[in-house]
DNA sequence: TTCTTTCATCGTATCTTTACGATAAAGATA
DNA sequence: TATCTTTATCGTAAAGATACGATGAAAGAA
């Protein structure tokens, strides 16, 4: 395999920006909520609430499943997807770590104040 | 001004998607962790510490900037930057948001378990 | 079998992102 | 003033993302 560009970042950054690439469009953000609620769905539901064509929903749901975040099983002739709750909970972990992360660092002053003063 | 693509999905999921395209390059993690370990950093430090180049940088710390995640003042030949520890919040906010939206829609058996069995 | 429905995939056009070298701007230093 | 340092921006090449129509595959209905 060749030497991505990516492998020269730490692969704990790696990993959460492939979390936040997978959240970075609007219809997968649409698609996750779609299946939240309804608690698993068909895709020819999804494509009636989403403003694309069937072929770009299809392409969306292959990411997210790639991410896994979705799980999919076919039923009949149609495919049902569902979220996937492990998934969704280390993604939640992962960011609140990065969150925390990023809030204990500084402490009071930030640099555009300390520049003003 | 012209009308989007964006334009046709909700502003909540369009607000998130942005969100989370800001964190979809490991390079954009690491500045936004070493903003936070060091507090507050001036560009070259940044520079030092990622394998890409300096254009690169400064083309990375612009789009967290344009997100709202970055301030950046100039300390006489240099630029300084940090966090933006309000925006940090409502980022948290909002994915924490979402995730209780996905955790709270499906209750037991996912489509792929109820496939299976 | 033939037709319909449902979805995935292919092919492709367009736009966006990422990356870098080169250069410009602006403060520091000599 | 001339020079060095530091960073932003420009121009541009290469790669990736997004979108859609058309086609293919697979299950169900007629």
């Amino acid at each position: 395999m060749p030497i991505t560009r990516t492998d020269r970042f730490k692969p704990k950054d790696v990993r959460l920006s492939l979390w936040a690439k997978a959240l970075s469009h609007p219809a997968r953000v649409a698609i996750l909520r779609t299946l939240a609620k309804r608690n698993a769905c068909v895709c020819g539901e999804i494509v009636e609430l989403l403003p694309i064509a069937q072929a770009t929903v299809s392409q969306h749901v292959k990411e997210l499943k790639n991410a896994g975040l979705v799980d999919g099983t076919i039923e009949g002739p149609s495919s049902c997807y569902c979220l996937n709750k492990d998934a969704i909970e280390k993604l939640a972990a992962d960011l609140n770590a990065l969150f925390d992360e990023l809030r204990s660092g500084c402490t009071t002053t930030s640099c555009s104040t300390k520049g003003k003063e």
